[in-house]
DNA sequence: TTGTAAATAGTAACGATTACGATTCATTAT
DNA sequence: ATAATGAATCGTAATCGTTACTATTTACAA
């Protein structure tokens, strides 16, 4: 997903196209990686000083509803990252910048026979602890 | 993990046995899922009528930290259930009632050498859906 | 260019959780 | 048994992330 793809796909379903949504595609398209709404604030303000928290949300939940970012929840807060699910995968994610490297493993398939008198609607597997990066940093 | 342990590992680390603590144990005890920390006011107040939210979110902090508890997040909020930790293991957790399935597949051995520059500090794998139970319910 | 619905700002409200001073209580040493 | 003392608790305010609302502004289509 790109910002190019993800402009595509809001016109198409009618919404409007704003700088600001142009801005936060651009903000996610350029980290590799989980950013909490906060870091999207930050960013934001840079360009719109008194940008709303009604703005923010809005989006990051427009945008997660169109498939365009992924979701996660990391010490209490959302976590928002481009959308890179064209096939099923999960991620280790960096406890320090945020990074994310994805993992094609998935232990659904050794699971579903354990649980067949269960019905069942998701799961999450992730990993944490420190990138390469951050290691010798 | 039961009540009667539980209570050792407390007079052992020299914390004071009370009335509301034994009554949290119990609640966890006879419960066999993941409960809030509302869910555990409601209980308390049966008995207390004015129990404090300091009481309960200290004591589910001592708990967990203490290993009596396990903790989870599920839809922003925090979620305990009695430590069923003897060995490692995962969960089936029902979205309805917040019962759990041990699962005893663990992702990590196959997944480590795929992340042989990182440092892996922790990792969850859940499983959400709907126990027996609450599917003919 | 104008009309209209969508998007936004500004701000209040919310729910879960944490924090704190004053009070009560469990434990231990006497 | 009792008194001393430090831990536990109450009552309540504060905090944090998030959601919700109204008035205003803006993108887009006619």
């Amino acid at each position: 997903m790109n910002t190019h793809e993800a402009i595509q796909i809001l016109k198409e379903k009618g919404y409007k196209m704003t700088g600001k949504r142009k801005d936060i595609l651009n903000f996610f398209e350029a980290s590799d990686g989980y950013r909490t709404a906060k870091d999207l604030i930050e960013h934001m303000e840079i360009s719109y000083k008194n940008i709303s928290f009604d703005t923010i949300y809005r989006n990051l939940h427009l945008y997660y509803e169109m498939g365009i970012l992924e979701k996660t929840v990391l010490n209490g807060e959302k976590q928002f990252r481009i959308s890179c699910a064209q096939h099923h995968h999960h991620h280790f994610i960096c406890n320090h910048c945020g990074r994310t490297k994805e993992i094609d493993v998935c232990p659904m398939d050794e699971v579903a026979n354990t649980l067949s008198n269960y019905a069942i609607e998701g799961h999450k597997f992730e990993i944490y602890g420190l990138c390469p990066l951050c290691q010798s940093a």
